[in-house]
DNA sequence: AATGAATGAGGTTTCATTCAT
DNA sequence: GATGAATGAAACCTCATTCAT
C-alpha cells in the first residue's frame, strides 16, 4: 500500500508529463504541474528539489520502463519475430503512454541540448534493444551481414514512433494490430507489387 | 538585389533556427536572437510582431523549402526512383539545414500544442509529397494495391529524419550518400539474409 | 481581523492611488507602486491580474465609498439641507482622500478611454445621488420644476471637484467649513449684491 | 499662405491633441501621432524637438486661445452680462475644441505633476479672466463684497467645463443655448422654486 | 523637408524558488 | 506532510529618439 506522499509524488509525475508533452518543458509551469495535481505550490518542492530534478527523474523513469518493456517483449524469441515483438511492443508503450513519447520526441532531439544526457539514455537503451535484435538476426542469417546494425536500429525506432504519433492523433480509433501489421510489412520488405 | 529590412529578417531567420533548434522555442530568449543576428533587440520587435509570429513565420518558411526540394526530387522520375530521390532530397536538405530539422521535430510533434498548425502544415506538404510517390508507385503496380499509403509517408519520412539526426550527430563524417544507401535498402525490403 | 493578503493589497491600493494621482495611469511604474507599498514587484502581480486590473478595483472601490458617503449625508435630511449636506460630504471626502480626487478627474474624464465604463459608473453612482438630491427638492417645491436635474448634479459636482483641489492646492490651511460656507452660498444664489 | 513646414506642423498639432484628448499624454506614442497626421515618424522629430516639446507648445497654443476667447468675450459688457458671455464662451471653446478640453482636464488637474506649470497657466490665464469679471462685479456693487473671487471663478470654470463635457458625451445634439441658459440660471441664484 | 530602419533603456509580466505557518 | 504568500531575476515587449538616406 502506497504512503500518501508515495501518491503524492504520482499524481505529480503524471500532471508533469500530460503538461509537458502538451506544451514542452520550458513551457509548463510549476503551477499548473501542481494545479493538475491538485495540490498547493510549496508540495511540488516538498516532494522534489526543483522543476529539473522533476523532470530527469521522469524521463529516467519513462525510459527504464519502455527499455524493459522493448526487452521483455524479446526476450525468447527468434530473432526475426523478436523484430516483431519488439515493434508491436513500442506501439503498444506508446498507445499507453502517448504523452511520454511526445515528450521524448519534443525535448530529446535537440543539438546543444540541456537533455542531451537523456538523450543518450534512450538512445542507448531504447533503440539499443533494438540494435542487439537486429545484431542477433544477423549472427542466425535471417538479415545479411553487411547490414548497418546501429543506423537500421535507429530507423526502426523512429519510424516506429512517427507512425505511432500519426496514429495517435489521426486515427486513434484503428487498432493496434492494423498498425503493426502494416509496419512489419514495411520491415519485411514484404509491400512490393505482384512480381512483373 | 535585396532591401536593408530584408536582409535584417533574414539575418534573424537564421539567428532564430540555430537557437531554437538547440534550446527550444520557450528556453530561447529574443535577447540571445537578437545578439546572434547582430542587431538590437528592437530589432526584432521592429520587423516582426513578436517572438511567436517570428517562430510561425520560421516554420512556414522551412516547410516551404523541404516541400519544394521534395517535390524537385521527384519529379519527371519512375515511381520507385523517385521514391530514393525524396529520401535523398530530405537527407540532403537535413544536411544542410540541420536546426531547422531538429526544430521540426522537437517543437512540432505535440499533442495540444501552440503550433499544432504547424504540424498539420507538415504532414500536409512535406509527407504529402512522399505519399503522393507511393500512390503513383501504387497505380504502377510497384507496390502492392492495398498499401496503406498515409501510413507508409509518415514511416518514411519519420525514418529518414531520425536517421538522419542521428548520423549527423553520431557520425558526422559520414558521407550523404553511405547513408542513403542504407535507407532504400531497407526501404527496398533489401536487407534480408541469404536464402536459407 | 484582516488576513495577511488582505493588508498586502490594502497598502498596494493606497501606494497606487498616491501614485497615480501624482502622475497618472501610465506614467506611474508598478516598480513604483511596490516600492511605496513596501513590497516586492512580483507580489504585485501576487494580488493583481495586471496593472490595468488593479487600476479598475481601485477605481470600483473608490467610486463605491464616495457615493455611499454622498447617500448618508442626505439620508433623513430635508431636500435644501441634503444639498448642503452633500457638498459638505464630497468635499469632506476629497479632503481626506485628495489623492483619489485628482486620480478620477485625470482619468475617467477621457473621450474614447479604456476606463470609460469607470467614468460612466462614477456619473452613475456619484452624480447620481446629486441628482436624487435635486428631484427631492424639485419635488418639494424648493426648486423650480423645469430645473434640467441632471445637468443640474453634473454642475454641482463639478463644480466642489474642481474647487476643492484647488483649495488643497491653494490655500490646504483654510478651514473646510470655510469653503463649504461659500459653495453653498454660490449654489444658493446668495452672492448677489445689495438691492440696488 | 502657409508654408509645407507649417501644414505638417498643423497636422501634427490636431493628430496630438485628438489622440492625448482619448489615451492621455504617456499612453499616446509617437507613431500614432505620426500616423494620424499621415507622415512618418521621423517627421515628428524634423518639426518638434520632442514629444514633451510638442505637447507644451500644444497647450500652450490652446491655452491661448481659450484665454483669448474668454477676454474677448467680457470686453466692453457690464459685469453681469460678461458673466454670462464668459460661460458662454467657455461653452462654445469646448463645443469646438473639445478633444483640447479633455485633455486639459485629463493632464493639468494632477498633485505633483510633470504639467504643473501648464496648470499654473490655465489658473492665471483661464481662470484670472473669470476672476477679472467677478471683481468687476464686486466694485460694481453687482455681488456682494466679500465675495471669495477666486474660489468662486475656480467654481465657475469648473462647473462649466464638467457640464459642458457631460453635455458633448451624453447629448451632443442639445443646443448650446440652451445648456447656457441652465448655466447661467444656476449661476445667477435663479433655481429657486415658488416663493413658499 | 521628409523618411523609416534601427536602437536600447525601461516598462509589464512570468515563474522557479523560498519560507513562515 | 502540506500550504500559499512572497520574492526577484529574467523574460517579452514598447517606444522616444537617432541617423543614414
Amino acid at each position: 500500500m502506497p504512503t500518501r506522499r508515495e501518491r503524492t509524488r504520482q499524481r505529480l509525475y503524471e500532471a508533469a508529463v500530460e503538461l509537458i508533452a502538451e506544451h514542452g518543458y520550458s513551457a509548463t509551469t510549476v503551477d499548473q504541474i501542481a494545479e493538475r495535481a491538485g495540490v498547493a505550490k510549496g508540495t511540488v518542492y516538498y516532494n522534489f528539489a526543483s522543476k529539473a530534478a522533476l523532470f530527469g527523474e521522469l524521463l529516467e523513469y519513462g525510459v527504464e520502463r519502455l527499455a524493459a518493456a522493448l526487452r521483455t517483449a524479446a526476450e525468447g524469441r527468434a530473432p526475426l519475430d523478436a523484430l516483431d515483438a519488439v515493434v508491436g511492443a513500442e506501439l503498444a508503450f506508446i498507445g499507453q503512454y502517448e504523452a511520454f513519447a511526445r515528450l521524448l520526441l519534443a525535448e530529446t532531439w535537440r543539438a546543444g541540448g540541456d537533455w542531451q544526457n537523456a538523450a543518450r539514455l534512450i538512445r542507448e537503451r531504447a533503440i539499443g534493444v533494438i540494435a542487439d535484435v537486429l545484431r542477433a538476426a544477423v549472427a542466425n542469417g535471417d538479415l545479411r551481414a553487411d547490414l548497418d546494425v546501429g543506423m537500421a536500429a535507429s530507423a526502426v525506432f523512429g519510424m516506429v514512433l512517427t507512425v505511432a504519433l500519426d496514429w495517435r492523433t489521426l486515427q486513434p480509433a484503428r487498432p493496434l494490430t492494423d498498425v503493426h501489421a502494416t509496419l512489419v510489412d514495411l520491415l519485411r520488405g514484404r509491400i512490393a507489387g505482384p512480381a512483373t
